[in-house]
Formats: structure tokens, C-alpha cells, sequence
DNA sequence: GCCAACGTTGGC
DNA sequence: GCCAACGTTGGC
């Protein structure tokens, strides 16, 4: 099972919004980025990522599951764009913000620290355990 | 609100 | 196929 991140601007779909669906799923759309596409691509049903709130409060804050693999975004007639499905696990009991991750010398290798742009990226087996530590969760 | 970093577009 | 111009993302 591979792991990602995901990256959400709260305004637009948040984790509440994303809890408030559950135990159903939502379509990851709107994605319109190549190498972001790309990842989705590879995830298969099962695969676990963080979710992260950017902009305003900079923190994963929950995980999520996907339930549905690549398939045409429905927002978009273009058929350049898939998006996933994916449908919330659990939250954090304390989000693990970009400035902990920043500070963690664990985690200088992560592509969040890195790639500031990309919003949908792989993440690390250890990576994942460090932050589910970090954030109040036993590696899950 | 600014700006750096990055992606995309289109002219040549 | 290069590169300049432009657009967007997201941290600060």
C-alpha cells in the first residue's frame, strides 16, 4: 500500500467537509496539474493519505482512504483530468503542522517541505509514522 | 497582499 | 524544441 498526501484549501473543501460525508465518499476534483494527475493515477483502493489544509491553516489533519480509483473528473469536460474518490478514516487529535515538519529533521526529505506546489504527492513509509506519532495516532 | 517557485502556453 | 510571457499555488 502506498501512502500520499493530499492538499485541500479549507474554503473550498475542508476536513469538516469531508467528515460530514463520511462514511461516503467524495471525488478528489479539480485537480489540474500533470504530476499531481499522475499520483492519483497510481493510487489504488485501499491507499491512505494524509489530508492537509493549506493556505490558511497549514496542518494535516486527518487521513483518508480511497475507495474509488482514477476515473474522469466530473467537473470538467476535459478529459486530460481523472480525479480519485475518497472517504474520511480519522482525524488527528492534533494536526501536525508544516512548521513541525519543517522542524523535524526526520521529515527534511518530504516532499511537502519541499515541493510547496505539488498537491498531490507520495509519502514515505516512515514519513507517515513519524507524523501519525507526531500528530496523537499509532502509525495506521 | 506580496512574491518565489513552478507550470503552462504559444510564438518563433 | 526553445524560451519569454503569463498564470497559479501557497508560504510568509
Amino acid at each position: 500500500m502506498t501512502r500520499w498526501l493530499m492538499k485541500s484549501e479549507p474554503d473550498v473543501w475542508s476536513w469538516d467537509d469531508q467528515m460530514a460525508k463520511a462514511p461516503d465518499s467524495e471525488e478528489w476534483d479539480g485537480i489540474r496539474n500533470y504530476q499531481a494527475r499522475n499520483n492519483m493515477r497510481k493510487m489504488r483502493i485501499g491507499d491512505r493519505a494524509f489530508f492537509y489544509h493549506s493556505q490558511t491553516e497549514k496542518a494535516i489533519v486527518g487521513i483518508v482512504e480511497v475507495t474509488a480509483e482514477s476515473h474522469p473528473d466530473s467537473t470538467t469536460d476535459d478529459d486530460r483530468w481523472d480525479c480519485v474518490d475518497v472517504r474520511a478514516v480519522k482525524a488527528f487529535p492534533k494536526p501536525v503542522t508544516l512548521a513541525e515538519c519543517k522542524a523535524t529533521e526526520q521529515l527534511n526529505d518530504m516532499v511537502l517541505v519541499n515541493n510547496s506546489r505539488l498537491s498531490v504527492q507520495p509519502v514515505r513509509d516512515y514519513e507517515w509514522e513519524i507524523i501519525c506519532r507526531m500528530g496523537g495516532l499509532k502509525g495506521d
